[in-house]
DNA sequence: ATGTCGAGGTACTACGTATAACCGCCGTGA
DNA sequence: TCACGGCGGTTATACGTAGTACCTCGACAT
């Protein structure tokens, strides 16, 4: 074994890379075999392995700040472990919350997650796969980067689809929060406080989740008798957007009590656009959006909203790849929502004796 | 070669692994060797192999869907290229643009960044070292995770930090935005309006940025003459305790007439407590916020920020890191921020005779 | 005295890719 | 006709780790 390595002292050029040491480095070091190394590190050495020199093995790969390089692990068969993680726009508040759950997921089983934000931004989109997925067990993805799937399909990887209608694709894993049920708390919410005529501030995005969301609005109100749909705006994700949509919502007649938005950044942009109206929130107008960011809390009035749990999506997410990873059927996730009552919604104007919005 | 792989019918046991093709199986579709294959898709083939041949491998390799496994190629000398980016947490729309930026540039470099969002989250901390590190050629690290960077040292890994002071360790590279610079536009905009009395909402954060933030606001005020550092609260990063502290500090005598505040939340908070005092903003209070998140535009008055150049942070840690993984010197790089001008701000009152805020 | 067994460890090989080294074949010039 | 060079490939090997098969040696039972 004459190979070399970094010890040499005044090495040439200054390009010289710092070369990890190695588990056998680690062997040398400690006087025993690479495979001891290995099965020390790796805990399978009761009754292999005296504990002594299992000590000093411990020993001497801390003393070289020994780490296993975790490419040369994952080549032997199947031992990969990575999941991709794809996403409109990490940029986005919610995703990132989304990554979050799914990274603490992740490490708790000591597999790795990589990030691909699908194209929207500027500059190139970079191919997904050309670069990432050659190390990727598995993908967990949001149905707004829909587009940026098209050539995964023959890859073959297992997929979870986040905010995606379950049940579309058979080997499809899918996580939804019970958007529904969100729905509903909010109708039942505007209904009891006396609000009759609702307007819908919907994203502009044509996704199912976006979709679903309409319709199950649609048919609360309708389930409810006495409550209507007024007024059904599109809007991009933006305040400013939003803002203009609002306007175009507020000027229906009749003109909407209440305004259901699809997203906090839709909502407060509603709240803008009543101000600019001369509307006051919540005594003219009441408010909710959906996803519970900072930004909900920060704003005044602050919003009432529904609490997306973005952190157990993500969370759901990776183990549902696992699930699928590990040969079970393709399961349907749906995780609970939570309405957060807040400033921004109360009764309506002209109907004094209903409860209050807090 | 016997090797039994996925092509077989019917395979008993369902967990079997849908094992993705090698460049091995290419080179039997194909008809050629293994290395033919890796030379063609790799483009080292001009004048080494036929183009006949070379366009019946990369028909063999589309038809097979084949991806490169990036791990093994990583295993051989040197090639392995991937960032480690330590933030304290990705929830935090900055962070997420900073990890948007740097992902973007590390893509044209074809190189991956894998993420460790640093301990402060609820449950345990994964080691960023135990999972990460070993296919890790460098880290970015944002000050606010510096805890984390603890067991890093003895990695002797190439380091890149954002948000910290310049020149403190040698092989360090830092990148920062030019703070000091945005302190100075704020000051100079506060005082153009005829602000005399200033207060400053402080994040209560140990960290250098934050201490430069502080220094240079002072500075600033004491050298126009007129103008004074009346108030310093120091708050924790959630609108509430920023409400809170905000409220401390406009129980100063003299009231201050502007708050500048360390962070776009931390503003919303402080117009959240104003409002609460039965002060107007901007028209008694002026407030500044740094960052310019989505945040800024939502909240009613839309925020004066200092606009922090988050993607371009991100995009050139990775290039900081690149250039002393090239064996360059470890530089520091200082990033142009802008002063956006919004409702925020306003001339103080008793002084009409000033500029508008807008 | 010798066979057996288990503890304690080593040798070897697979994993998938990149590349250096090599090698046959065919056209060509002497 | 034959040596030769270069074209068009192939063979072999390294990379770092995990794990299996094997090997050795001492203790103990027979």
């Amino acid at each position: 074994m004459s190979r070399a390595r970094g010890a040499g002292p005044a090495d040439g050029g200054a390009n010289d890379r710092p070369n990890r040491p190695t588990s056998r480095d680690v062997a040398d070091r400690a006087g025993v075999s690479q495979a001891t190394v290995s099965l020390v590190l790796r805990d399978r050495w009761h009754g292999r392995v005296s504990p002594g020199r299992a000590e000093s093995v411990r020993e001497a790969a801390r003393a070289l700040g020994y780490r296993p390089n975790l490419a040369a692990r994952s080549l032997r068969l199947g031992q990969r472990r990575t999941a991709l993680l794809v996403v409109p726009a990490l940029t986005t508040e919610f995703f990132a919350r989304v990554h979050s759950g799914a990274a603490r997921m992740a490490a708790e089983h000591d597999i790795g997650v990589v990030l691909y934000p699908s194209p929207g931004g500027v500059g190139p989109a970079p191919d997904p796969f050309a670069s990432a997925s050659a190390t990727v067990d598995g993908v967990i993805a949001s149905s707004m980067a829909a587009e940026a799937l098209t050539g995964l399909r023959d890859g073959g990887l297992p997929l979870v689809m986040l905010d995606s209608e379950p049940g579309l694709a058979p080997a499809v894993a899918t996580v939804n929060p019970d958007i529904a049920d969100g729905m509903r708390q909010v109708c039942a919410h505007l209904l009891r406080l006396g609000h009759r005529d609702v307007g819908h501030l919907a994203a502009a995005v044509d996704t199912w989740t976006f979709h679903a969301r309409a319709r199950v609005l649609a048919e609360s109100l309708a389930g409810a008798g006495s409550a209507r749909l007024v007024a059904t705006e599109h809007s991009g994700l933006t305040v400013r957007e939003a803002t203009a949509a609002a306007e175009r919502a507020l000027r229906a007649s009749p003109r909407p009590t209440a305004l259901v938005c699809d997203d906090d950044v839709l909502a407060a942009g509603a709240c803008k656009a009543a101000r600019r109206m001369g509307l006051r929130v919540p005594q003219d107008l009441s408010v909710t959006g959906i996803d519970d960011l900072v930004l909900a809390a920060a704003v005044e009035p602050e919003l009432t909203t529904v609490r997306l749990p973005a952190e157990e999506m993500g969370a759901a997410g990776l183990t549902a790849l696992l699930s699928v990873l590990g040969g079970r059927e393709a399961g349907n996730t749906l995780l609970p929502v939570e309405l957060v009552c807040r400033g921004s919604t109360a009764a309506p104007p002209h109907v004094p004796g209903a409860a209050s919005g807090r």
